[in-house]
RNA sequence: CGGGGCGUAGCGCAGCCUGGUAGCGCACAUGCUUUGGGAGCAUGAGGCCGUCGGUUCGAAUCCGACCGCCCCGACCA
């Protein structure tokens, strides 16, 4: 591919909107351009590079039989309507009428097609198991893009789906998705580590996330590193010290003009903020208020107190107002003297005596707060975020938070969906059952972000050769100068070709400072550099462009590594 | 949806406070020179100053509404 007929454009300056390195740089070296928010054009080399993606998944996924098919973008709403997701999704579910006013939606994943795919075609045990996937367009409205493709709103996606008999067939495709995962991301040039992740609204008996830790992470991570233990904050269950032992004392009311926070109380008081006690009022999908109740040197963890009162539909902060109506006051808050209220304590609370909690009375505190003692609570559960230093559930060591980008997961969807759909199997033992679905995820595009995010440098990106849109570029110095030059770079720009490799050969009329800049923006593995110089001194000049690392080779033995080490197939 | 910021040429920005019909750098076109690290000179093209409305003799500039984009938060099957 000649540079001067591709379609892209570098950018000398960072465009004003990208943070992320991996945003500025393909914005930069001209592998993206965005439309809207969260919407974003490949340009051919991005195109190119997500097709390379794509190939490495494919490849992993049929090693473990997966069969790729394709289902449609636009799906009729009565299918979601089935399944119950048209009416638990909010609205990221983009839903529009057709011409006939037919409702319709955008589809944001698959499983209700496959489930329906699957109640249409499996009769028998026989037909199982089996693994479907594709890669297709899905659109969900996210309330807020960022990061480039880090958070998009339209983004392609691998899933696959399992189809098994029962939960230990299940446990097999789950397994063999993890292995084959670990085996795609250590091929895309990631450190990939999985994590223990949170089921969701839809149920299903268990979840890994495969995370890239990176500052810019939407996710915190619970990580250990003397015995491997990684979670997902959002269920990290970690150990919590044994509070003092202390004789119950009588309450006490006690005045605290001002003191609305843990910290502010904690100063006022001039006691540590674990004897405290924090509420944190929510209201639930269903219109259920909740108090959640922990200890003051602890932050509440919504994920779990979802799972505990189980708000199908989520939380959201409760509004003044609401606290008030019952008999709470924000910033005084606890649960003494609430009505039609659903407590949830922390178990260290129950476990913490003596601790300062509000009056619900502004300006007013009381002490001496002991649970059951003093109020009832409805739930008692691990509700609290793991904190950086507290000890590791397994090994006891000190753990670690780090943010983290989700760049897949799998999960075990159980039977909701077949169930929904009436999508059965008759067993050998004749009688019907559901098919027992996973599912799992890969996203194109945050992957290729995440390649640029672990591999580039101040100057550029340096592609892992197993992604990279091509094997190499060839930049000519002098060409105008020595006739030698351009003969030798045609020469071998037609053997790559010839090889069964695609080179990008910068063929422009440009100062060599260009070249080189470019190339090393545009981050092809190896750079290859034809000059006077270089024929000099016996051929061409290679160098790698992650390490820096030059040799000069004669060009036999160029296309030498044309055919072995430059992996790239002819597009 | 709450908080903050920004919309002026392909990209990065100035001009706005104090109204008078738009400017700089890069990129782009043409010519000459230059050619191992973002070249030089000359000439040139490119803008409904986000949109609509208002104030004014006159609006990129002042006022209002709306739209869009970015960041933080909420959210994230």
């Amino acid at each position: 591919m000649r540079l001067s007929e591709l379609f892209f454009s570098t950018l000398r300056d960072d465009p004003g909107e990208a943070e992320m390195p991996s945003h500025r740089l393909l914005l930069r070296a001209g592998y993206l351009r965005q439309l809207g928010s969260g919407i974003y054009s490949l340009l051919p080399l991005g195109k190119r590079v997500s097709d390379r993606v794509e190939q490495v998944v494919r490849e992993e996924i049929n090693a473990i039989g997966g069969q790729e098919m394709e289902m449609p973008v636009v799906h009729p709403a009565e299918v979601w309507k089935e399944s119950g997701r048209y009416f638990k999704i909010g609205p990221e579910l983009v839903r529009f009428k057709d011409r006939g006013e037919r409702d319709m939606v955008l589809a944001m994943t698959h499983e209700e097609v496959v489930a329906l795919l699957l109640r249409d075609i499996v009769q028998s045990y026989r037909q199982l198991p089996m693994i479907v996937y594709h890669f297709q367009t899905k659109f969900r409205d996210e309330p807020r893009s960022r990061g480039g493709l880090i958070r998009v709103r339209e983004f392609v996606m691998k899933d696959s789906y399992s189809c098994d008999l029962d939960d230990a067939g299940l446990d097999v495709n789950y397994k063999k998705h993890y292995v084959a995962y670990e085996k795609i991301f250590k091929r895309l040039g990631l450190d990939a580590i999985a994590v223990g992740a949170d089921v969701g609204i839809m149920g299903g008996t268990g979840a890994h996330e495969f995370m890239v830790v990176n500052d810019f992470g939407e996710d915190t991570l619970v990580l250990c590193d003397s015995c491997g233990y990684a979670d997902n904050q959002q269920i990290a269950i970690v150990g919590k010290p044994e509070p003092a032992a202390e004789d119950a004392l009588p309450m006490e009311d006690v005045e605290t003009p001002g003191a609305t926070t843990i910290d502010a109380l904690a100063t006022f008081m001039g006691i540590p903020k674990s004897k405290t006690a924090k509420a944190a009022f929510f209201m639930t999908g269903d219109d259920r208020f909740v108090v959640a109740i922990v200890r003051g040197d602890y932050d509440v963890n919504e994920t779990k107190l979802v799972n505990t009162v189980k708000a199908r539909r989520g939380l959201r902060p409760a509004t003044v107002e609401e606290i008030k109506a019952r008999g709470m006051e924000a910033g005084y808050g606890s649960p003494i003297g609430a009505r039609d209220s659903v407590v949830v304590v922390d178990e260290l609370v129950m476990r913490s005596p003596n601790l300062v909690a509000g009056a619900n009375r502004l300006g007013w505190h009381v002490k001496n707060v002991n649970v059951p003692r003093d109020y009832t609570p409805d739930h008692v559960a691990e509700i609290t975020n793991a904190r950086e230093g507290d000890p590791c559930p397994t090994c006891g060591a000190p753990i670690k938070l780090r943010q983290g980008i989700e760049v897949g997961n799998i999960f075990k969807l159980g039977t909701d969906f077949t169930n929904a759909f009436g999508s059965m199997y008759l067993g050998e033992d004749g009688e019907r059952h559901p098919i027992v679905m996973g599912s799992y995820g890969i996203g194109l595009g945050r992957n290729v972000a995440c390649i640029v995010e672990a591999h580039h440098d101040e100057k550029g990106i340096a592609w892992p050769d197993e992604v990279a849109p091509f094997a190499a570029h060839l930049v000519t110095i002098g060409a105008a100068r020595d006739p030698k030059v351009l003969e030798t770079a045609e020469r071998l720009h037609r053997l790559a070709a010839d090889a069964g490799r695609d080179i990008l050969y910068d063929d422009r009329d440009e100062s060599p400072g260009v070249k080189f800049t470019d190339a090393e923006l545009l981050g092809m593995p190896w750079i290859l550099t034809v000059s006077p110089r270089s024929l000099a001194a016996g051929g061409i000049e290679l160098t790698r462009r992650a390490t820096g690392e030059r040799s000069t080779q004669p060009i036999e033995a160029v296309e030498g590594y044309l055919r072995s080490v430059f992996p790239i197939p002819i597009a």
